[in-house]
DNA sequence: GTTTAGGATTAG
C-alpha cells in the first residue's frame, strides 16, 4: 500500500525516511533530481480517476506549497498518479490534505498555458508500473497524508480562564487521582483533580474504554496534558471532559527528573515549548509544597489500621476466589509489626515461593478485592507496584491469647474513594531508585544466606529487566563428554535415576507435576556461546529508555570516511535523524544492505527495520560512530531482534569488514562489527514424577528439539510463542490432576555442576522431542 | 454528537 496516513501534520516531517530530502515546488524544474527527493504539499484540487489506454486508469490532481499563497504563480504544481496509485489516492486523500510526495518523475506540464500553473509536473507511478527505476530506500511507500492540515501550535488556556461549553488543551498539576475504573456504561473512567498557576481547581473526567489511552499517572504532583477536552459547568464548578479527538500525555512531576511523556500514542507531538510548559509548572508546584516529600510509606513505618499508598515489588500471585487475590510483595524495608503469612499451596501460586523473604518478615501479603481483582490479575513477578489507599489491619487468629502481638494483613479494599487502587510502576520511575537499591542490598543478604539446594538457578527467572548489566547471571559449563544416547537403554524409575552416580544417560517414564516458568515469555533467555553468560531477554520499555539515552547525548550526526551519510534535521523532534550506509555497499540491492541508524527511538526503528533487513541503530559521540549500549538489540532484521555479549564483545567501534560478503545475516553483522552474538536459547525446569519419586530436570540445549521450533524464531513470532504453549498444555493440562496427565518418554543425562566449592547433581532433558500431534491445538 | 462520573473509606 502505497498510501501512507498520518494523524499530524507534524509527522509528514518526522515520520518520513531519514534519506527523502525536501525540495519545494517553487524549486522545482525539468532538471532537478527526483531521486531521494519528496515534496510536500496541500491539496488543492482532486479529480476523478478516468481509464487511460497506456496505464489502465489516472487521476489528476493540484498540489499547492504549503509556505506560498496561491497568488505565487509556480507555487502549485500538477500531479499524474497512474494506475493502483490513482486508485488509492481517490480513496485515501481529499481536497486540503496535506500530502508528502516521494518517487515522482518530473515532465514539462502540457498545461501550463491554459492552467497557468507550474511549468513542470509531476508523476507518480506505483511500483507495479516502473520498479526498476526506483530507488526506494527504506519504505516502499510514496505518498503520506495528513487529514488535519492545520499547523498552528497549540493554545492552552489557564485554568482559571476556561470558559463552559469550549473544546480546549490545558495542561495542569495533578492534585488528586484514581486510577480507571469501569463505569456501568462501555467505558472505563479516570477521575482527577487539577491545578495550575492561576490556583484554580478543576476536575476532570477520562472515559476511554482502552485502559492504555488513560493517563499514567503515577503520584500526586505528576503534570498532565490534555488535548480537546470539553468544558462544562457541574455543582457551579467548572469540571472537564473528555471529547471527540481528545488525547493526553503525563510527565513526572519532579523538578529534577527527565522530561520524558508518558503516553500509549505513537504520534503525539512535543517540542520544547511544552517541555518549558512542564518544567514551568513542575517549579511552581514545588513552591506551593504540592508534592509530598514521599509519595508512599515504607512498610517500616507502617502502624495498625493505617491506610497508605505502598510502592513495592511483587514476589508472587495467587487467585483466592473470583472476588479476592493475593499478592505477595517486598519493599526492601522490615514491618515493625510481625506480618501475616497467607499459605496456599504451591501449585497455585505464580512466582518464587518466599520463604526467605517470610523468614525476615519482609514479605507483606496484600488481599485486593473486587474490582482491583481484573488489574491485578494482569501483574506479573518482578513488577512494581504503587497500591493506593491499602488498609492495615491487625488480624488475630481465632482463640489466640491477647498478649501475642498482632500481625498485619493488608486490604485492598473494593471500591475506589480516597483514589484506592493499584497500577505497576515503570521500572524507570524516578521513585523507585531508593527502592530499587534496597531491594538490591536485601536480595544479596538473603542469597548469601540461602542454602545449597535452594536452586541457584531459579534466580534468574524473575530477574527484573534493570537488574540486566549489573549482576551477569553465569551458568557453569556441563560436564557430560564422551557420553551418547542410541536410545538403547532400558527404562529406569526416578528413584534409580536418583541413585546412579553422574555422569549418565537414562531413560525413564514420567508425568510433568510441574514447570517453571509458568509463564512462557519467561523461558527465552539471551545465552552468550563465549562466556556461558544467561539473560534475560529485555522488554520494549527497557529497550526504549536505551534508545533515549542514545539520544541524549548524541547530537552531531558521526562521521566516518567508510559511510554514505543522509541526514534531515526535524525541528519539531529537536533531533537529526541520519543514515548511514557502508560505502561499499551503496549500490548494492537495498534489501541487502546493512543500515546504520543514528537519533531514532526504538519505535521508529521498529517500523524502519519492518521493511528492511539488516538495521542497525547507532550514536555519534564526538562525531564517532558508536554502537548504543549492548542491553539493547545490536541489530534489527524485520521482526527480529539481536543482541550482543556486554563481556565478549569489543568494547569499542570498528570500521565494518563489509568486503567479500555475499549475504548479510546476524552472523556476519555482528562478525563486521566486533560484537560476539547471544543466541536466543529456551529454558524451562521440569518436576518430573513417576510412582517411585520426583526429579527436576532442565529444558535447554536440546529445547528446540523438543519443541521443533527455533528460539529465534519463537522470540520473533506470537505464532510460535502459541505453538509452545500448546504443547505444555497437552503436557500438564491447566487444571488436571495427576491422573489426567500424558506419561511421557524421556532421555534424561545426569551431571555435575561445580560452584562455590560445592557439587551439585542435575538432570537435563535431552534426545527429547514431542510428537507432531500435539502441536496443532485440541 | 456523547451513557458512563461528577473524590470523600471496607466492613472480606
Amino acid at each position: 500500500m502505497p498510501v501512507y496516513a498520518v494523524k499530524d501534520v507534524i509527522d509528514l516531517d518526522t515520520k518520513a525516511p531519514p534519506h527523502l530530502q525536501r525540495i519545494s515546488i517553487l524549486d522545482i524544474k525539468l532538471t532537478s533530481d527526483c531521486v531521494h527527493r519528496s515534496v510536500k504539499g496541500k491539496v488543492v484540487q482532486k479529480g476523478p480517476v478516468v481509464s487511460c489506454k497506456q496505464r489502465d486508469c489516472l487521476l489528476k490532481a493540484v498540489i499547492q506549497d504549503p509556505k506560498k499563497s496561491s497568488a505565487s504563480q509556480h507555487a502549485s504544481i500538477n500531479v499524474i498518479f497512474f494506475g493502483t496509485l490513482a486508485k488509492d489516492f481517490s480513496r485515501s486523500v481529499s481536497q486540503g490534505d496535506m500530502v508528502l510526495l516521494a518517487g515522482f518523475t518530473i515532465s514539462k506540464s502540457p498545461t501550463e498555458q491554459t492552467d497557468r500553473l507550474h511549468p513542470c509536473h509531476l508523476e507518480m507511478s506505483g511500483p507495479d508500473a516502473c520498479l526498476s527505476k526506483m530507488l526506494y530506500y527504506i519504505y516502499s511507500i510514496f505518498l503520506w497524508v495528513s487529514r488535519c492540515p492545520l499547523l498552528h501550535r497549540n493554545i492552552y488556556v489557564p485554568l482559571n480562564e476556561l470558559k463552559p461549553r469550549r473544546i480546549v488543551n490545558v495542561y495542569g498539576v495533578v492534585t488528586f487521582f484514581k486510577q480507571p475504573f469501569p463505569t456501568k456504561g462501555t467505558d472505563y473512567c479516570s477521575t482527577l483533580k487539577i491545578t495550575d498557576q492561576s490556583n484554580a481547581k478543576v476536575g476532570c473526567t477520562i472515559f476511554s474504554e482502552r485502559l492504555e489511552d488513560h493517563p499514567k499517572i503515577f503520584r500526586i504532583g505528576d503534570v498532565i496534558r490534555l488535548h480537546r477536552v470539553k468544558t462544562q459547568m457541574f455543582n457551579g464548578s467548572m469540571t472537564l471532559l473528555t471529547s471527540l479527538g481528545w488525547s493526553t500525555v503525563t510527565f513526572d512531576g519532579m523538578l529534577d527528573s527527565p522530561v520524558e511523556p508518558r503516553t500509549s500514542s505513537r504520534t503525539f507531538h512535543f517540542d520544547e515549548a511544552d517541555k518549558r510548559v512542564v518544567e514551568a509548572l513542575r517549579q511552581w508546584a514545588s513552591s506551593q509544597s504540592l508534592l509530598a516529600s514521599e509519595p508512599t510509606v515504607p512498610l517500616s513505618s507502617v502502624q495498625p489500621k493505617m491506610y497508605f499508598d505502598l510502592t513495592c515489588q511483587l514476589l508472587a500471585k495467587a487467585c483466592m476466589d473470583s472476588r479476592c487475590m493475593l499478592l505477595k510483595v517486598w519493599d526492601g524495608t522490615k514491618c515493625e509489626h510481625p506480618l501475616i503469612n497467607v499459605t496456599v499451596a504451591p501449585d497455585a501460586l505464580e512466582g518464587e515461593p518466599t520463604n526467605s523473604q517470610d523468614r525476615e518478615n519482609l514479605t507483606a501479603n496484600i488481599l485486593v478485592y473486587d474490582n482491583h481483582v481484573e488489574v491485578a490479575r494482569t501483574l506479573k513477578p518482578g513488577m512494581f507496584l504503587r497500591l493506593y489507599n491499602l488498609h492495615a489491619v491487625p488480624q488475630r487468629a481465632p482463640g489466640q491469647p491477647h498478649d501475642v502481638p498482632c500481625h498485619l494483613g493488608f486490604h485492598l479494599h473494593g471500591g475506589t474513594s480516597y483514589g484506592r487502587g493499584l497500577c505497576s510502576i515503570p521500572s524507570d520511575n524516578p521513585d523507585l531508585l531508593t527502592l530499587k537499591r534496597v531491594l538490591e542490598s536485601q536480595a544479596e543478604k538473603l542469597a548469601s544466606e540461602k542454602e545449597v539446594n535452594d536452586g541457584t538457578l531459579l534466580e534468574v527467572w524473575y530477574t527484573p529487566p534493570e537488574a540486566i548489566g549489573k549482576g551477569l547471571l553465569t551458568f557453569f559449563p556441563f560436564v557430560y563428554s564422551g557420553l551418547t544416547c542410541g536410545h538403547t537403554l532400558q527404562q529406569r524409575s526416578l528413584a534409580h535415576v536418583k541413585r546412579c552416580t553422574p555422569p549418565a544417560f537414562h531413560h525413564v517414564c514420567a508425568q510433568v507435576k510441574s514447570y517453571k516458568p509458568q509463564n512462557l515469555y519467561q523461558c527465552l533467555k539471551l545465552f552468550c556461546p563465549q562466556c556461558t553468560t544467561i539473560k534475560e531477554v529485555p522488554d520494549d520499555e527497557f529497550i526504549a529508555q536505551v534508545f533515549q539515552e542514545a539520544l541524549r547525548g548524541s547530537c552531531q550526526p558521526c562521521s566516518e570516511h567508510w559511510a554514505v551519510t543522509s541526514s534531515v534535521d526535524s525541528i519539531q523532534l529537536d533531533r537529526a535523524i541520519t543514515m548511514h550506509v557502508s560505502c561499499d555497499m551503496v549500490l548494492e540491492n537495498t534489501q541487502s544492505q546493512l543500515l546504520f541508524l543514528q537519533g531514532v527511538t526504538l519505535d521508529e526503528t521498529c517500523v524502519i527495520s519492518a521493511a528492511h533487513k539488516n538495521v542497525v541503530p547507532v550514536r555519534s559521540e564526538e562525531r564517532r560512530m558508536r554502537l548504543l549500549d549492548l542491553s539493547a538489540p545490536f541489530l534489527f532484521c524485520e521482526r527480529k531482534r539481536y543482541y550482543g555479549c556486554k563481556q565478549c564483545s569489543q568494547s569499542s567501534f570498528v570500521e565494518p569488514e563489509v568486503s567479500g560478503v555475499e549475504v548479510w545475516d546476524e552472523h556476519n553483522v555482528a562478525k563486521a562489527l566486533g560484537v560476539q552474538l547471544m543466541q536466543y536459547v529456551l529454558l524451562l525446569k521440569f518436576e518430573l514424577e513417576d510412582e517411585t519419586g520426583t526429579v527436576e530436570a532442565l529444558l535447554w540445549e536440546d529445547a528446540e528439539r523438543f519443541f521443533h521450533a527455533s528460539s529465534a524464531d519463537i522470540a520473533a513470532s506470537q505464532e510460535m510463542q502459541d505453538k509452545v504453549q500448546t504443547i505444555m498444555d497437552r503436557l500438564q493440562p491447566p487444571g488436571s490432576s495427576m491422573a489426567e496427565r500424558p506419561w511421557l518418554e524421556l532421555c534424561l543425562i545426569a551431571y555435575t555442576v561445580e560452584e562455590d566449592g560445592r557439587t551439585q547433581v542435575c538432570y537435563q532433558i535431552t534426545n527429547t522431542e514431542t510428537r507432531e500431534d500435539l502441536w496443532a491445538r485440541p
